[in-house]
DNA sequence: CTAAAACCTGACGTTGACGTCAGAGGCAAG
DNA sequence: CTTGCCTCTGACGTCAACGTCAGGTTTTAG
């Protein structure tokens, strides 16, 4: 791991400057991970002097953003081309056309996880009742 | 690619003498794929003299299982606990805490992927309506 | 019988999203 | 000024689920 504890000091936080021990502990993704989206252009970072990166505030939400749409199994590639439009929701054309086919491509593998989870489910209970194992009352 | 189109000849299909190339065929994996699931402890087959695969014919069922549980995102050692449950609904209490956990962890991702849809949508529908194109009436 | 097609076993290559290690600075505290 | 944590840039390692290629045997069509 790369954060744990963070004694930060005192009096930090100066509005825009966040470091990318804090940002990687403010979102739980590691610090490796953040210099990977910046390699992937998905996340900019003002540099220091010295070179180091300094976030803005709003780095916290779009690194949740691109979570929720690695989760949802979308490629990096097409992570940094939708991104823009999700937070400006100003969509150009060719982009809207691959929006509609990840909302496809979703849909359908919600479907199927659904029917995933009805297998499980059966089973589960399969095996609870053979059991004589009530989910409701465990004790 | 492996099997294109199928040139199989007349009488075959034996009944539990299916070759890997007809599974394939049968179920849209790869012959590859058949045969590192056999590596993964994922499927049998029975073998001739001469050292060939013949499934039975409920492998092609397997075949679709095991790809239901690869695409619910399923790692393949997860795969062949669960797999004899399901089929036989008969469970092992270890077995039936992985059931659950993975059930759980499905549920999450699916909440998790409706979100993403809706954010989705919303751009879509941003977009849509930004540029007057109503999406029932393309032309 | 022969040629083509299918099958076999290794074994190395691929892709994505990072993990991990090395060596070299940078920065606040005492 | 020194200590100790944080950060930097490469660059190689990893893991899963196959793809692909090589070299050889088997089965099938004609």
């Amino acid at each position: 791991m790369d954060g744990g504890a963070r004694p930060v000091g005192a009096r930090e936080r100066r509005r825009g400057s966040v470091r990318i021990g804090e940002l990687a502990a403010a979102t739980g993704v590691s610090v490796r991970a953040l210099r990977y989206y910046e390699e992937q252009d998905l996340l900019v970072a003002n540099r220091s002097p010295s070179g180091q990166r300094h976030y803005p505030d709003t780095a916290v939400e779009r690194v949740q953003l691109i979570q929720q749409l690695y989760a949802a199994g979308l490629a990096s590639k097409t992570v940094v081309k939708v991104l823009p439009c999700i937070e400006t929701e100003e969509v150009a054309p060719q982009i809207l056309e691959l929006l509609r086919a990840e909302r496809a491509r979703i849909d359908e593998q919600i479907t199927g996880m659904l029917e995933t989870r009805d297998r499980l489910d059966a089973a589960i209970t399969a095996a609870s009742e053979a059991r004589g194992d009530g989910r409701s009352c465990p004790r």
